[in-house]
DNA sequence: GTCCAGGATACTG
DNA sequence: CAGTATCATGGA
């Protein structure tokens, strides 16, 4: 991680092949979002580092991302957690080199990874949360659950006001595996959502599951096979948290419905991709199709503005 | 009113 | 073991 601490804000620098606008353009791709807030070129985000809540703004460019701390600067072990986390979130582990190089002789990834060159994965650090909200987004649309997220945090979350907004925090497992069934089936939940939502937050709290111990598997077939072992979790959901939380850029969710829309779109067909033709369309995609993915859903994203 | 949503599981033959 | 019903509600 290339980074300063300024003290009272950090510089983070990050690799080749970043476009901090395109990020925020897929950030803010939903009025309803809770968990963090556009304004004015900029994101805001609260986080919950040991007991501390801590809100720090985002700005930057595509040679440097600038967090600021307009409510407290907290601690210097804090203000590295947070680098470490804006590191993460934001993907700027990854070199993209292989992939843009890839995708220049690619049909369907030339045209978008030109486009919106720059762009990564944005991902979902927090192992619960990502969990929680590919079980949400389970077979209904988008918006709906977005609804049901924004319900859920901010019945169970943490938050703070300032400025006149609040920001909040997703609701931790320790909280949610102290739930019925119907604290969740009360926000419109389904009976089998609040209880793959609470099961999780039971074996997590137990330790069970974790992010550590899935990243220590190392290996994908073996992240997917203890992901899809877990009550909700299906293929769809591991390979969306495999992607999301652990980075794994060989993800690949196939059968997502938004995935067989953009690809409908981008080859301009009169019927979705079947599996088996997609599978044929991502030969040349082998390690990245967790990123092919992710410049489709953002190529969908601009059809619907 | 109809059909489909960023699927997964339980049931049925 | 493969196909089918069910979940539950919103948006187009």
């Amino acid at each position: 991680m290339k980074w300063v601490d300024q003290e009272t804000y950090l510089e983070i620098f990050p690799p080749k092949e970043f476009n901090f606008e395109e990020c925020l353009v897929f950030l803010g791709r939903s009025e309803q979002e809770v968990l963090h807030q556009i304004q004015d070129k900029h994101v805001l985000k609260l986080l919950k580092i040991g007991q501390e809540l801590i809100l720090f703004k985002i700005g930057g460019n595509s040679q440097i991302l600038r967090i600021e701390f307009p409510s407290e600067v907290p601690s210097k072990k804090e203000r590295e957690q947070v680098a470490n986390f804006v590191w993460e979130w934001f993907d700027l582990e990854r070199d993209l080199t292989y992939f843009y190089k890839i995708s220049q002789s690619d049909k369907i990834l030339g045209p978008i990874v030109q486009k919106y060159s720059g762009l990564r994965i944005m991902g979902i650090p927090d192992l619960f949360e990502a969990l929680v909200w590919a079980i949400i987004g389970q077979q209904i649309n988008l918006t709906f659950a977005y609804t049901l997220k924004k319900r859920f945090v901010e019945k169970f979350g943490e938050s703070i006001t300032f400025g006149g907004k609040t920001f909040w925090v997703h609701p931790t497992f320790q909280k949610i595996a102290s739930l019925e069934v119907d604290d969740l089936r009360d926000l419109q939940f389904t009976m089998r959502k609040a209880e793959y939502v609470i099961g999780i937050a039971k074996a997590m709290a137990s330790d069970e599951l974790s992010k550590e111990a899935l990243l220590k598997e190392q290996d994908f077939q073996e992240m997917h096979k203890s992901l899809t072992a877990i009550r909700g979790v299906g293929a769809w959901t591991a390979d969306y948290v495999i992607m999301k939380c652990l980075h794994h850029p060989a993800a690949f969710p196939i059968a997502d419905v938004g995935l067989h829309n953009a690809l409908k779109l981008q080859l301009g067909l009169d019927r979705k991709p079947s599996i088996e033709e997609i599978k044929e369309m991502a030969v040349n995609w082998e390690g990245w199709q967790a990123y092919a993915t992710f410049y489709l859903w953002r190529s969908l994203y601009e059809q619907a503005i």
